[in-house]
DNA sequence: CGAAACCGATTGCATTTTGCAATCAGTTGC
DNA sequence: GCAACTGATTGCAAAATGCAATCGGTTTCG
């Protein structure tokens, strides 16, 4: 990488990374969903990515520094994707923009309401949220018990909109 | 518009919005160097966009309600692009995004200096520009004078990197 | 052992988007 | 009257995207 690029300015430069369709909705998926497998990331987000746009986007992310590739231990053929630093201190602008796209664009509510806890928490909540992905992906130390993390906490928001939009059925339709 | 979204999350629709090459940049140009005539966002950025892409963009960031087109009463056939409250409310999306350019990408010092101005700031300068470009944009009453706006602070900023950089040119090479 | 499911991709191909240069018709200043 | 300038538009090649099928290998389960 690291050519040719437009311009040095910062936003520009910025875009460059991930001014496409798809880049930060891989992101986000591995951020707010956890997931950590090319086949999690194909199956699992809602927008239904084709698997050779997905690979090419893992490849690319890798050759910028966002994520770094692992051999999974228990399967031979299995990689596990981690982000990176780099990737982690997106936090801030995913907050921000799902803030912005909350008040803007048509969202639907269950998808919406982790934006929202994330608004509301602020810069403290996505400190926190850092620190626990720093833990989850590059192996630094955490004292946060795995029931009161801040994914958690935004998984149960998630939740309690789908039980009270459809009360009684129980299912858990995450992917 | 408003046709066929790939999901209801906030995330996925910002990025249908502007997750691609040019909008933000177009946009940046407007908020960032108060750009308003097709010409100087044509001619004016550091990036070279083309014409036909610019003319596509602008329509389609009018359609989607973050821009206005008026006549300009002094040339008949100039056109005035105006910002609405949707785009000006992209302010602390763009100053994170610069933030975060600057850490991570091979910025150019005279082009990230803005960035780390409107960093250090904070919320409250990014809320005092957001109003500059309400008074300019919207037409909103303003008590803030021309010599002390946020565009001017960060215009000053860039200058005197400028002028460090090559002492005694007194050039100006601001598009 | 053997079939089925699963693993991270890759290939081929049609469609769409982009990038670039040339050009347009009308307006303005000199 | 003429050159410079206005917001675009057109034609065309190149690149990116979307989609379905498929690959060689691994694991699971009966």
């Amino acid at each position: 990488m690291s050519i040719d690029h437009r311009s040095g300015c910062p936003i520009n430069l910025s875009l460059e990374v991930f001014g496409d369709r798809w880049s930060l909705i891989i992101l986000r998926d591995m951020i707010f969903g956890g997931k950590r497998h090319f086949r999690e990331l194909l199956n699992g987000s809602l927008e239904r990515i084709a698997s050779n746009i997905l690979a090419d986007r893992l490849k690319r992310l890798m050759e910028l520094g966002m994520l770094t590739r692992a051999d999974d231990p228990t399967h031979k053929q299995k990689a596990i994707y981690s982000l990176t630093e780099m990737a982690i201190t997106l936090v801030p602008i995913l907050a921000h923009l799902g803030a912005w796209g909350r008040v803007w664009l048509p969202v639907s509510e269950e998808l919406s309401i982790r934006a929202e806890l994330l608004e509301k928490g602020g810069p403290p909540m996505w400190e926190k949220f850092m620190d626990e992905l720093r833990h989850e992906h590059l192996g630094t130390p955490s004292d946060t018990p795995p029931d009161a993390t801040v994914r958690a906490t935004l998984q149960a928001g998630y939740e309690a909109v789908v039980a009270r939009k459809a009360p009684g059925t129980g299912c858990d339709p995450r992917a």
